[in-house]
DNA sequence: GAAAGCCATTCGATAATACCGAATCGATTG
DNA sequence: CAATCGATTCGGTATTATCGAATGGCTTTC
């Protein structure tokens, strides 16, 4: 009851957290006027046009040749390429990734947690020459999809904060049941392993494994993603997976592989 | 002598202001700690505190494990990756794209203008199967790339800008001389083609055709990278890429391709 | 074709707000 | 163990963003 993110009374700057709000909204439905974002904030349309000009001469959001309507801002895309550049798991991770998706013919990605679900860091495509969406930045409900799974196994705060919301059924295999979803958590940090079946897209599966930083931590999470009509993982697939976890973990300055469970569990 | 962007007077909130270019700063030094902003923008830690805290509760900035440095943060990412999904361009581009990496067996990129820069939207790698960085996101000088001199070309107030600040050297071939570059403008938009042989990255050339939107503006530019050995680009590749320009052009809707230059052209 | 309604935008007064300086806490170094 | 450097907290003050009302541009409607 007394759980929460928001009432924590945290010192913000008014106009920034209101400027990110817009951020956030603009973020979901893609464009927006000044009233609408108004309207969703409560508050008047001048106060609103102050901070939305204000991103805008930041390239931060930007208005849409139309005139009177608003979009995300391309200096977004640049932060983030930028932000995509500073993390070492990612760096470590590419090489390994690569060899991955080779050897199993398979797209995989690298996930990581970002407000309770998880943000697609990493992306690497099928070798076949077929066109696939770039799926760097996509944002995926940790209860659907495996590495979500390997993530909320170590890190409670994470699953904490995940599993008090109701969760999204995504297709008809998706498990929306916190209680059950922290079940299979169990057993998740017994193999260093977890596992999806259609729980987020139709016609598509996955399994993850959990990626440690030096100090041993879980930082990170990489994925194979098959077709369900490969279900189940074969032995070498998986066996595939945890060789590259394993690697970038030891790139990283892993102590151990797999991770130690946070939780204590007696022998 | 009165031109310029920043002294315009423009209504901006302050701590927007100040919040944004602390996004920039961080995106040129990867990690600073709050004194090291404060000194850079000229402002009391204290304040500088306030606005990084208020940027990090949104996860636009986040402090590395380490303790007190910052970097920016992963909301970044989910923002930019919706912000690519609103441009209609690149999402009828990339089918063009793929299919002419596909036929020339090149890395292709997609590119609009940046505060005087080119900033790539879409990048489909060389089909084989080569580990290659992703380039979405990336910024690049527009005086020396293929992608620049197209956008240039047909949009003034973007030449006025990008030429009106010293050009940097990227290689040795990069051309320095404002008016040196504007000259060659003159035969991009005659042939409604940018070239660039190893002036941005050693080994590497490029060439570049103008993407025309509904209203006939040049909102884009496709361009296909080769190794400098492969120069100067066959007419199959040239061929080739001007049919991708074409298609992407006409699926958005332009009157007409080439397109017809701005300036006033007697017949 | 004219009028009305909608929405973005501008302006100026007000008080709420973010800013700043000083003090505190924590970490790192000699 | 002492001292320095940096991040962080706190509270008073004045700058600053906010808000309501008025304007202007655009589309819609009758």
């Amino acid at each position: 009851m007394h759980g929460g993110r928001d009432d924590e009374g945290e010192p913000v700057i008014q106009s920034i957290d209101r400027a990110a709000k817009i951020l956030t909204l603009l973020q979901g439905s893609r464009r927006m006027g000044i009233s609408e974002l108004a309207a969703a904030l409560d508050l008047p349309p001048s106060t609103v046009h102050g901070i939305v000009k204000s991103l805008q001469a930041h390239g931060l959001v930007a208005q849409q040749p139309s005139g009177n309507r608003y979009v995300l801002g391309p200096a977004l895309l640049k932060l983030s390429s930028v932000y995509l550049d500073t993390l070492d798991v990612r760096a470590r991770a590419m090489r390994w990734m690569h060899e991955l998706s080779s050897r199993t013919g398979l797209a995989t990605r690298l996930g990581a947690e970002l407000f309770g679900e998880v943000i697609v860091i990493h992306h690497d495509r099928r070798p076949d020459g077929t066109e696939q969406m770039p799926e760097t930045g996509l944002t995926i409900p940790s209860h659907a999809s495996a590495l979500g799974k390997v993530l909320l196994a170590y890190d409670s705060a994470h699953a904490a904060d995940a599993l008090s919301r109701p969760l999204a059924a995504l297709t008809a295999d998706t498990v929306t049941d916190p209680e059950q979803v922290r079940a299979g958590l169990e057993q998740v940090r017994r193999e260093a392993l977890g596992f999806e079946n259609e729980e987020a897209v139709i016609g598509e599966s996955s399994v993850a494994a959990p990626v440690c930083s030096e100090d041993g931590d879980v930082v990170a999470a990489v994925a194979v993603v098959m077709p369900s009509t490969d279900w189940p993982p074969s032995d070498a697939l998986i066996g595939a997976l945890r060789d590259a976890a394993r690697s970038i973990s030891r790139d990283l300055g892993a102590p151990t592989w797999p991770p130690r469970p946070p939780a204590p569990a007696r022998a």
